[in-house]
RNA sequence: UCCUCGGUAGCUCAGUCGGUAGAGCAGGUGGCUGUUAACCACCUUGUCGCUGGUUCGAGUCCGGCCCGGGGAGCCA
C-alpha cells in the first residue's frame, strides 16, 4: 500500500499526494507544541533531507516518535503532500513509523553541530554518516564511474594490472613487502632473509604503479587504462600523501607526448565537468563550507586552455620571477612545490603543463629527447594542489631503454620482459598517471587527503 | 624525517600578571512556537595529554615523553 523510495528521485520529482515509504536515519527532530514533531530524514540518497510530519495521534507517539534523536533507523510511510511553510517544497504526513535502531544521544558521538574534521576521524566508521563526508563519497563515486566511461567512450580497455607484484624495484620509492614467511622464524640465507622459501619463491611486495604492467596490454591492444589501489611505503606525513591510494594510468601505443597532454586535458575536463552536472548540491556545500573559492577553481579548469610549456622555460621563468624562493632555482634540479605553485598559482593562473624535464631527474622509461639531456615527460600543475597528472613518452628504441636501464643501476635479467616489448614490435607509447584523490580534493576543495578516501592508511595509521 | 603550532566538559573553544576552571552546542527537566543548526528558563558534566621540576600555590613557568594539526622533504 506503500510505495517504497529513494529521498533523491522522491525530491526531484516528488509524486505529491502518494503514499509513500522511505528508510534511513534521523538527523534531527523538532517538537511543536506537543501535538506533533518535524523530522528529517536522510537515507544517503543525496544530500537533502526529507522532512517528516509526525502527530500526536500515532499510536507511538510518546513512546518512541519523541525519543528519536540524531542517527536512529527508522521506517516513516506515509503521504507526500506540498509543505506549507517555507524551507521544503514538500513533506511526508506520518501514518507509520517503526525504529530498527536507536542512537542514544548520551553517547553517540556525532551531534546536530560542525564537528572537526580531526574529530570525525578519529572514528572512520561513523563519518560518513554527516553530511559532508557522505557528499565526498558521492562525488568520488561519480568520479569514478565518470573515468570509466570516459575511457569506454574512446575505444580504451580497461586492464587489471597486479596488487602483488616482483619488480625489483632497486632505487623506486619504498615498497611494502608481501610475505607469508613466519615473521617469528625467517629463513635466512648469507645473513639474508630467504625469500626462495616464501610463498612465491622470490620477495614479493604491493604495487607502486601498474604502468609497466599496462604497456604489455597497450602493446596488445592499443590503449588501455588501469585504476586502482597503490601503495607506498615512505614515511611521508602531509595532506597530499597516502600509503594506500588509487592511481588511474591510461597508456597508448601510437601515441606521442602532445597526443598525451591532449588526453589529459580533455580527460581532467572530463571528468570535473561530470562532477559539475551531477553532484551540484554536494558541490555548493562545499563552496559553503570547505572552499569558497571552489566553483571559480572549477571554472578556471574548464573553460580554458591549459598553459604549456617547457621545463627549460619554466625555469627562465621562476629566474625572472622578481622573488626569491627557498629553494634555488637551476636548470637540472626537479621543481620544488613552491615553484610549481608560483607556476600555476601566480603565474599563468590555471592550470599548466611542464615538459621536457632533464633525463637526470626522471626514471629510466621515459623517452630520450633529440637534444639528449630532456625526456619526453610532462607533469600537470594545478592552483592549490601541484602535481596532479605526470606522464611521458615511453622509450620503444631497444638500445636507448637498454642503456638508461644500465646507466641507472638497474640489473637487466630483471627486465628481460620489459626489453622485448622493443625487441618485438615495438612503437612508439605513451600514458600517465594520476593520483585519484588527489583529483577529488581538487573536485572537492577538501584540504586534507585523508578525508577523500573512505579508510585512510598513513604512517601510524590504519583504522579498521 | 625536519620545522612549527596545538592537546582544557561528549563536541567547538575561552581561560589575562601563577591564586584553585567556564561559555556555546550536546544531554536532562519545564515552557513556547508549522518548526528549519528552532527558541526561552533551569540543571548535570573535568585525570586541564603523561611525567618530573620550580613555587606557599601550576591549566598557566621549565625539562622529558606521548599524540594530533599545518608546512617541508621523501614520493615509477
Amino acid at each position: 500500500m506503500f510505495e517504497f523510495m529513494r529521498i533523491a528521485p522522491l525530491l526531484q520529482a516528488p509524486p505529491i499526494g502518494k503514499a509513500l515509504e522511505v528508510k534511513g536515519w534521523v538527523r534531527t527532530r523538532r517538537d511543536a507544541k506537543g501535538d506533533f514533531s518535524f523530522l528529517e530524514i536522510n537515507d544517503g540518497s543525496c544530500l537533502a533531507n526529507l522532512q517528516v510530519v509526525a502527530d500526536s495521534t500515532l499510536f507511538n507517539y510518546e513512546g518512541e516518535i519523541k525519543r528519536l534523536t540524531t542517527g536512529c533507523a527508522v521506517r516513516v510511510a506515509g503521504d507526500l503532500v506540498a509543505s506549507p511553510a517555507k524551507g521544503q517544497a514538500v513533506e511526508l504526513r506520518c501514518r507509520e513509523l517503526t525504529v530498527y535502531g536507536w542512537a542514544p544521544a548520551e553517547t553517540y558521538p556525532l551531534q546536530k553541530k560542525h564537528h572537526s574534521f580531526e574529530f570525525l576521524r578519529s572514528m572512520t566508521h561513523l563519518r560518513p554518516r554527516t553530511n559532508s563526508l557522505a557528499a565526498v563519497a558521492r562525488v568520488r563515486s561519480a568520479l569514478s564511474l565518470a573515468l570509466h566511461r570516459f575511457f569506454a567512450e574512446r575505444g580504451f580497455c580497461y586492464v587489471h594490472t597486479p596488487i602483488i607484484t616482483t619488480n625489483d624495484c632497486e632505487g623506486a620509492g619504498e615498497q611494502f613487502t608481501v610475505t607469508a614467511l613466519d615473521m617469528n622464524k625467517l629463513p635466512s640465507r648469507d645473513g639474508l632473509v630467504d625469500f626462495s622459501r616464501d610463498f612465491f619463491g622470490r620477495q614479493a611486495s604491493l604495487t607502486v604503479s601498474g604502468q609497466l604492467e599496462a604497456e604489455v596490454y597497450a602493446l596488445a591492444l592499443g590503449n588501455v587504462y588501469t585504476f586502482g589501489p597503490t601503495f607506498r611505503a615512505e614515511n611521508s606525513n602531509t595532506s597530499r600523501h597516502l600509503a594506500e591510494f588509487w592511481m588511474v594510468e591510461p597508456e597508448m601505443a601510437f601515441c606521442d607526448l602532445t597526443d598525451d597532454i591532449n588526453l589529459a586535458e580533455e580527460f581532467l575536463k572530463y571528468l570535473l565537468a561530470s562532477v559539475r552536472s551531477e553532484c551540484g548540491a554536494e558541490l555548493d556545500l562545499f563552496c559553503k563550507f570547505i572552499d569558497p573559492a571552489l566553483h571559480d577553481r572549477l571554472a578556471m579548469v574548464l573553460d580554458q586552455d591549459f598553459a604549456r610549456i617547457t621545463y627549460t622555460e619554466a625555469v627562465e621563468r621562476l629566474r625572472k620571477a622578481g622573488r626569491t624562493f627557498d629553494f634555488p632555482v637551476q636548470w637540472g634540479a626537479d621543481l620544488q612545490s613552491e615553484h610549481e605553485r608560483y607556476l600555476a598559482e601566480e603565474v599563468f593562473k590555471r592550470p599548466v603543463v611542464v615538459t621536457d624535464y632533464p633525463r637526470v631527474i626522471k626514471p629510466f622509461y621515459m623517452r630520450i629527447n633529440d637534444d639528449n639531456r630532456t625526456v619526453a615527460a610532462m607533469d600537470i600543475l594545478v592552483p592549490g594542489i601541484g602535481e596532479i597528472i605526470g606522464g611521458s613518452q615511453r622509450e620503444e628504441r631497444y638500445d636507448v631503454l637498454l642503456a638508461r636501464i644500465t646507466e641507472n643501476g638497474l640489473r637487466q635479467a630483471d627486465y628481460e620482459w620489459y626489453l622485448d616489448l622493443r625487441r618485438y614490435g615495438s612503437a612508439p607509447h605513451a600514458g600517465f598517471g594520476m593520483g585519484f584523490e588527489r583529483l577529488v580534493q581538487f573536485a572537492t576543495g577538501m584540504a586534507n587527503i585523508r578525508e577523500v578516501i573512505p579508510f585512510p592508511r598513513t604512517p601510524g595509521a590504519a583504522a579498521l
